[in-house]
DNA sequence: ATCGTAACGTAACAGCGTCGCGATAGGCTG
DNA sequence: CAGCCTATCGCGACGCTGTTACGTTACGAT
């Protein structure tokens, strides 16, 4: 009983393309629901209808956010040597946040005003990260980062990358190859210090 | 001539105290021009005149958490060794961090919606580091730090804290005691890989 | 054919950043 | 001392925002 919903599946998706080519295009500022809504040839209602309210159109994009980054860090081959392997990682975690900046920034940390993801979404985002965690557990199964605590050191890479990633959208890295070689050193190093047993004990 | 000014360095210093505590308790959406020119008991105008518009008021605000985040580093006292100054500085860094959250996310990425530092603001975040840029480099001419680029490594140390204390603010690290274990190993681990010469040339 | 109901678009609400406008207040000139 | 000049003031309006109450519409059931 009742008028069939128009907002359906298609009506959802169309809204999540806008609303990230709007985030792309003119960052946080552009996407309002009454942009997104008229863009995508519809109305306010059918963001209210279909995801509650403007932030649960947020936390959509923020998922597809998080499902990219899932994507970019398994496509990495394994390898057998650490530092090649969690390099790799780690350059991809840089591709994905250059790709799409604002995005990345929804999904990192703040770039959209009052958005914080919470509870699941919170945890989807270090899910994103299952690869690193599996990777470095690899390598202390294998004595090749002795006495290590996988997720400790799969945190502590994480925020490495994120801060690299957050100084170069901001410009405090300077052109892209000087980038490149700061992330690499960095996590050069990283890598090494993780070579030698922890002084102190955890 | 005209009329004086009333809009003086005191409103000034009020509005920004306000803007502060709001900011502080309320997030960035209790940051209303409306509101801060209200509770410092002026008018809007006074915002428009002082600070030219809202973005103004903020970048005042930015550059007072730049102001702490150095005194926060030039208070940590010179050591010899480079792993106690550094985790010093690293500690300081996370202190500053997690003493104003919301002041610290303006500083350091976002956490205002369209508000994002240029020019010789965006240079204010990297004078802030200066401590730490002069400590790796005290480092490197003892040659404690062998072949190393001061600049380099104090980039990817900021890196390394501001990607800790973003993972931390947004509940990533998990209790104060375990994300301090976590600031120690991972500034260790850096510590200990800057001390070996690095593989790559730069 | 009529009714019930669920989903629709519209229009309104309060609040936002910003700025044009008339009022105001003090220094300078006569 | 009177009056003008002008910089600064507070007020109110403009167009925007997210959200939701309301009247309308379209279909299945009776």
């Amino acid at each position: 009983m009742g008028r069939p919903r128009e907002h359906d599946e298609q009506t959802r998706r169309t809204l999540l393309a806008v609303a990230g080519d709007l985030l792309a295009s003119e960052g946080s500022a552009g996407v309002s629901v009454r942009r997104v809504s008229q863009e995508a040839g519809t109305t306010t209602r059918a963001v209210y209808s279909l995801f509650g309210d403007k932030e649960g159109l947020l936390r959509a994009l923020y998922q597809q956010a998080a499902e990219t980054m899932r994507h970019h860090h398994e496509a990495v081959p394994e390898d057998e040597d650490p530092l090649v392997e969690i390099t790799a990682l780690a350059l991809a975690y840089r591709a994905a946040a250059l790709e799409e900046p604002n995005l990345y920034g929804l999904f990192m940390s703040g770039a959209v005003p009052g958005f914080r993801p919470v509870g699941e979404d919170a945890r989807l985002a270090r899910r994103s990260l299952a690869r690193v965690v599996q990777a470095v557990q690899r390598f202390v199964d294998t004595g090749k980062l002795p006495g290590r605590d996988p997720r400790a050191v799969a945190q502590q890479l994480w925020g490495l990358v994120h801060g690299l990633a957050a100084l170069e959208l901001q410009g405090h890295l300077g052109p892209p190859g000087q980038a490149e070689a700061r992330w690499r050193d960095a996590v050069l190093a990283a890598v090494t210090g993780y070579r030698q047993p922890p002084s102190t004990p955890q």
